[in-house]
Parts: C-alpha cells; structure tokens; sequence
DNA sequence: ACCGTCCTACTACGTGCGTAGTAGCATCAA
DNA sequence: TTGATGCTACTACGCACGTAGTAGGACGGT
C-alpha cells in the first residue's frame, strides 16, 4: 500500500492527532500549503480505500478518522521504496547524508549510541 | 528535474554504460522486468526532453544517448525529496535503516571512518 | 417549521507515467 | 534495385494523483 508525498503529509497530521475529522486535519496543514478542504476530503476518502485511515465514530454530522497503519510501518515502506532505487544498498544513502550536510558525525555517533543500547536490550526484539 | 523510479534505473543503466544507443539499454535491463522495446525509446525520448540524457551521436540509423546530468546529483535529489518527506530530520532515516538490518553497527563504523578522511583531507570541499 | 451552515458523496479534469502500437525512413545484404 | 530489418517519431490509452466543484442531507438556532 504506497502513500504519496501528501497523503503522507495527511498521515502524519493523523498520527499527531491520533483522531481528526476533515477539518481538523486540513486547519492542521500549514496554511501556505492548504488546498481546498475538498481537495483533503478527497484524499482522506482515498486514503480510506487504501486502508491507510479508518472512520472511527460521527461527531455531529462529522465523521471521525483514525490512521489504520504505524507511523513506522509507512516509513519503513518509504524507505524501502528508496532504497530500492539506490540499488538496495544503504550505505550510498547515509554517505550522501553526511556529504550533504545533512547528517553530522556527531548524529552519527548518537545514532549508533541509541543503537547499541537498543540491541543489547532487547537482542534483537521479535 | 524530477525522476522515477523507472527512468532512474534507464538513467542506471547509462551512468555505467557511459554511452549507449536504445537497444543497449533495453537489454542491460534484466529480462525479468524488460518491457517492450519502444517503452523504453519512449522513456529515453522523456529523459531526453527533461534534459536529463543527451544524443551523442548517430552510429548506423541508431542514436546514442549520455547522460547529461551525474548519477550523484540525481541521487542527491531523490534523497533530499525522501527527507522532505519525513519532515526534513535524517537521524530517523538512519536509525529507521538500522532497525530493519538494511545497515548495521559495522557498517556506520565504516562510513564514519571514510567521512572522517574525506573532511580531513579537503575541509569540506568547496 | 425554516434557513443558513457544515459535512458527505459524487463527479470532473489536467498531468505525469508506464505501456505499447504504427508509420515511415534508413540501411544492408543479395 | 529491391526486400527485409531496424530505428525513430508520433500517437494512444489507462491509471493514479492533485485539485476542486456541486448536490443534497443533517443539524442547530430562531
């Protein structure tokens, strides 16, 4: 189930708020980017064929939508989907990151930090 | 100039032929995944329009094609498009990277490694 | 009971992309 | 020279997506 850029950007609005009608998720958006509240209405309903958010309950006249999917498991789709594009090798990426300056040594270090704690936790969980 | 997935693994193709007419490229696609003959003409005509291959010459009744953009600035894009997608931060990329196994511990260690020369040498070149 | 407001459901449209067919020119072998 | 083969240029089509309008139901205040 692949999500674009702004259904994404839907989710995640979603994933805040753990619950929102329409309306809430479109005075959510950055108002410099905010579409016709049809336009969001449009993509939450398609959102919903997808499985990606599912109607919780009506408030007023106004239904309720929840995401059906983990934050995690759309970004590990994401990623996956990139990497596939990278030839499946992940190290290009992160080299690319540091080179662009978007990723420091010092996040670097933190990250593996996290990491080694993470592991040695749980072993590797489930 | 934005690329996808399909026309990335043409422009793959012709990073590491240098140079090549259609025909080459169409069967330095694995066979699994090649489509007919005129896709991909159709494709190269597209990359061609986008600016992103460029005719070379004419060799028999067959155009060749370069690329006319380098594999590094493309990738650049495609991951500065990904960031924007998980709201700009990297660490999540890679800690998400790790946490699937697509990298592991040794391999940062490698990365940090090469990146610590790379700034040592140059100062961050130009 | 009625009107305005808000929400949903449906429809629509342009664009990009993956896919491919066809017409017609070029080239090469016989 | 002529026929086969290969290549280019053009055209087409369906689907996904971003975008949004419209019709009509529901609700709340007066």
């Amino acid at each position: 189930m692949k999500l674009t850029k702004f259904e994404l950007e839907i989710m995640t609005v979603l994933w805040n708020l753990e619950e929102a009608s329409v309306r809430e998720v479109c005075e959510a958006l950055a108002e410099r980017k905010r579409p016709a509240y049809t336009t969001v209405q449009t993509i939450v309903q398609r959102l919903e064929q997808k499985g990606a958010v599912k109607r919780t309950r009506k408030i007023g006249n106004a239904l309720m939508f929840a995401p059906a999917v983990t934050r995690k498991s759309a970004y590990r789709r994401v990623l996956d989907e990139m990497l596939e594009l990278f030839g499946g090798s992940a190290q290009p990426v992160v080299a690319q990151l540091l080179e662009s300056g978007k990723l420091t040594l010092a996040d670097l270090k933190a990250i593996e930090q996290a990491e080694t704690k993470r592991t040695a936790a749980k072993g590797g969980r489930k």
